[in-house]
DNA sequence: CTTAGAACG
DNA sequence: CGTTCTAAG
């Protein structure tokens, strides 16, 4: 089971530079895309459903905005948008699609890089999504791959600058503890678990400057693994050569 | 003296054409630009300035909107930004430069397309710029060169659609009536004067459905010479093939 | 269809 | 630096 996430910043912009061709040759079973920024309306998947995916929408309400998307060639066992929490679902962070071996948790985390008040808005989010993934452990649903732009990194590994970016958004002390703690709660990163503490490997940079060719970037996009799903883990990466956004995909392979 | 109108659609879109080249090979006595949709501060003209033009701005209070600028070779003996009508020129309308043998005035008349109430304010400035011109026709300036984006078509003979425009703006009855009456108060049209009634010859084509390739255009820009300019008419034309913007300039020389 | 600014990242 | 929206044409 391969499971991808990817955030496009802009579903539109990202098809124009080729997505659909790119999904076809690498035919992940499920992709998990983050900032899609745009609604239903305007939104085309035809060449993803044409490629035998079933497609899951959790847009924003603001046009233009935020929001995920799920394509999975499997229909899911169940399909759960949101988080119930409608300061969350109003800009289209959530969406769950159940299969038989795993529970994919597809999120775009706020980013805080606008200002304080949004970082604000971050930290609250990552307590909320913290207590919200325990009611689902405790809640019978199967094991969480919990894929997505976390808009986090963990250690200094994980980002090109660590001296410089210690108090950026993103890398906070509070959002480095927060991220040790969630593992805590019976997560896996399976990048790392995969790779070990292999620098120099990132998922996103900025556009300016050219930080991606010099690949001064930030791991930032997660396939976290319910610890059970450990022992199945087969593969993991994050492929820097795919060029539809300014991230690049996580990959994380499953064996059942 | 060669004069030249050109509504730019944005200074810095043609920039980035090759405006400044055309500019040197052209090399026009007077460049009137309407459309420069930019403030003193995000204007850079020192390409033109490099080129030994001297430069008059008039932009709109409104960021990225209107505006007129003149480059002159030679230093004008006056400059006058504006109209004096605050609810114009706060839209960067108008701007005239007094020189030995006439003056020119440059304007970017409003455009009507936008809605009811955008047609209704253009009326009106039809009319304040007739009176406007009357008093300067009586307070002694040099005879005037009246350059600009005039947003009107005067005849059947100015479109290529006429029959399916009879009520668009630019085309009603009541601009088509206004032209007809600016003109009887002293003007001449230095287009037409030049080469009688030849058709099919625009300044300005929609960037929808190819409709420049196709020439389907309107002629909306237009150099009048006061009537006692006339006999110093040497040439008149419309550079068609000069393609930095959605209109194209239109030249007249007058020779003294 | 295109420009340019704003919001957001 | 880049995407998308909006206003304006």
């Amino acid at each position: 089971m391969k499971i991808i996430s990817y955030n496009l910043n802009g579903f539109r912009s990202a098809m124009g530079k080729g997505l659909a061709d790119w999904v076809a040759e690498t035919r992940p079973d499920v992709l998990c895309v983050q900032e899609i920024k745009a609604g239903r309306e305007p939104l085309d998947v035809s060449a993803l459903t044409g490629l035998g995916y079933h497609a899951y929408l959790h847009p924003a309400q603001k046009p233009g905005y935020s929001g995920v998307a799920t394509f999975s060639l499997q229909k899911p066992l169940a399909v759960v948008e949101g988080c119930g929490q409608s300061c969350y679902d109003d800009e289209g962070r959530v969406l769950r699609l159940n299969f038989e071996h795993c529970s994919v948790l597809n999120t775009y985390m706020p980013s805080g890089t606008s200002g304080p008040e949004r970082q604000a808005f971050k930290v609250e989010w990552l307590h909320f999504f913290r207590r919200y993934v325990r009611e689902l452990q405790g809640a019978g649903v199967p094991p969480l791959v919990i894929a997505g732009d976390y808009n986090c990194c963990q250690e200094e590994i994980d980002i090109r600058n660590a001296k410089t970016n210690l108090n950026s958004p993103g890398f906070t002390p509070e959002e480095r503890q927060w991220f040790r703690d969630f593992l805590a709660d019976g997560f896996t990163d399976s990048f790392r678990h995969h790779h070990g503490p292999v620098p120099d490997r990132y998922s996103w940079w900025t556009f300016r400057a050219g930080a991606r060719a010099r690949n001064v970037g930030w791991r930032l996009d997660h396939l976290l693994v319910d610890n059970a799903l450990v022992p199945h883990i087969r593969h993991a990466d994050l492929l820097h050569d795919v060029v539809h956004s300014d991230h690049c995909p996580a990959v994380v392979e499953l064996a059942f």
